[in-house]
DNA sequence: CTGAAAGCGCTTACAG
DNA sequence: CTGAAAGCGCTTACAG
């Protein structure tokens, strides 16, 4: 490979120092000669010179590049996320390192520790629950740290939440409107603690006691994603099986639809069904699937904005803020409650 | 924020100098006594120090670090590609920078120089059809360079391909087998010269003939995402319709079946439907959906492999070589024939 | 208005 | 077996 230019090149083809080079680099033209401008302006196009961000970074002990680390990219939460904190960073000559930690916090502790070494001037995270040494480390050195959809219990720091409450409130409401009151809740794991999942309960079951709707355990099911459908087994199989589903979230839908699918169970007319996360096929679905919708772009560029905000300012050390988001509920269809209500 | 431990630190701590701690961090323990190699494995845990990247980098002149740049990451087959070559380069030690130029040639080109400058050591790209010169050049360096999924013309590079025209051939032949003479193609623009929209028409054109089929040029529609309603409606006011079509994408299949759903066509009975690339929901559609797979992760892998082998043998330029990947058909349903078959 | 010098945190040939 | 020195390509106070 051909030698790269560096900014020596330039300054000798140019019959200038480095150090002026370096001025005009970084558009200091204040005390600079027009004609020494132009010089190095003719230097820098003939010879295609790009200067090394590597060696900047090492001299500035500033990379311009912020790291993300999603649990799980898989949900469409997480790309949507993605997308509006690299659009606030793009527009802020920032770039972005993405990581997808797999719902593991061993994977989550390895990118941790690798974008630190690539010296990232700050970190968004939707944490997993492992790691609190790290973060905490972080948090007291006043690292730039912003958390992004889950909170995790005794870590301390900027966070963007949805209100979780509100989302299994709409849920409940919704279907409760179109004649249900057997109502199930599904989502992934609930052994983590993971904040989304745990306050989507909490808001469910305070949504039923609103009702006046006895909350009944076995309505409410919690597992890994690979044995949902065991759970769905279990729900259809009470001897009071629930004529309603709130599915948790994107991926927690698929694997509901798959199963009701794959068993005949029609879905609006057998089973009401509205999901957390909106997902690309819902108008299409048939029935049209009733969602309850992420303000994601908000979220994301909130975070982003929070965290800009952060490193320009590392000094001042404000008080950690949670901000929360509101939902939205697309009514479609999937809900309406067509079998015999017991009342 | 707290200083950051440097390996100055380290040296002066465990009593010995840089270049042995380097050492120990290189791994260079041919000759180091045993002694010297505790003290400092101790003295690193003690002071949980992380040797700095960037300066790594400098010196070494390679980041351990490629840049993916894909055309348009909404496309389903771009996050798997990624996905792959996200794994192949972990288990390396090399880390990714994705960008995504929203099939804008210039936010390519500001991409490319970005990464230039950050020194990646090689490069994958679905590219779009600008920026010529730039990749020309980097090629004649001999700067390691895979593109994916598009062949731009004028570009001599190792290129990773699907075999588009058998794509649009099983395509067809599932069409026929199931009773459709009247089949249209449907895709995003045809404007770029984009190798996948460009093969599958003709790989679609050749196996009409082979059927003996008329090819009608009517019955061919490109246009960008926006437009594909209106491509539609003019497919389905013509006076002899298409009783079957295929969707170039799995974009355009959404807005087919926004179409579709909008006005009331039921796919598989109004109009057989098959579309290259698998989506979610396929499998439980009404009806669920007959699509041609490709075989993303193969492909990814296949691109990060090569890639990092050019990496690792800078010195031997090979002849560029094209790797094609064979579709597969998965048939699910939405290819019946119900209507009048003329013939 | 411009340049010489020091230094960012590493690595690596080389000397001993 | 270990260390002093040079250098990767920049930036930045400071001198003039």
């Amino acid at each position: 490979m051909t030698k790269r230019i560096t900014i020596e090149d330039v300054a000798n083809q140019a019959g200038v120092s480095k150090s002026t080079v370096s001025q005009y680099l970084n558009e200091r033209f204040d005390y600079m000669g027009e004609k020494t401008r132009m010089k190095i302006e003719k230097v820098i196009k003939e010879l295609d010179y790009q200067p090394n961000v590597i060696a900047r970074s090492l001299k500035k002990k500033s990379t311009s590049t912020i790291g993300v680390i999603v649990a799980n990219i898989l949900h469409a939460y997480s790309t949507q996320v993605i997308r509006a904190i690299e659009n606030v960073c793009n527009e802020n000559g920032i770039s972005t390192i993405i990581c997808n930690a797999d719902d593991d916090s061993e994977k989550e502790k390895n990118y941790l520790e690798t974008l630190l070494s690539k010296q990232i001037d700050g970190l968004i995270v939707i944490p997993t629950s492992g790691n609190l040494e790290m973060y905490n480390k972080l948090i007291s050195e006043n690292f730039p740290l912003v958390f992004l959809d889950r909170i995790v219990d005794g870590l301390d720091s900027d966070t963007v939440l949805l209100d979780n409450k509100k989302a299994s409130e709409l849920a409940v409401d919704c279907l409760y409107e179109n004649g249900h009151e057997k109502i199930a809740i599904v989502t992934t794991s609930l052994i983590d603690n993971v904040t989304p999942r745990v306050e989507r309960i909490q808001g469910y079951k305070e949504a039923l006691k609103k009702r006046h709707i006895q909350i009944n355990q076995e309505y409410i099911k919690g597992a890994e994603l690979s044995l949902i459908k065991q759970k769905l087994t279990e729900l259809f199989t009470l001897s009071e099986p629930p004529t309603a589903i709130i599915s948790g979230n994107d991926l927690t839908l698929m694997e509901i639809l798959s199963y009701t699918f794959d068993n005949g169970i029609k879905i609006g007319k057998d089973i009401g069904l509205i999901t957390v996360d909106e997902v690309s096929f819902a108008a299409i679905h048939t029935p049209p699937l009733t969602t309850i919708v992420q303000p994601t772009i908000d979220m994301g560029t909130k975070a982003a904005e929070i965290l800009l905000e952060k490193i320009n300012n590392k000094q001042t050390k404000n008080k950690p803020t949670i901000y929360r988001y509101d939902p939205s509920l697309i009514v479609r269809g999937s809900v309406e409650r067509v079998g015999d209500r017991i009342d």
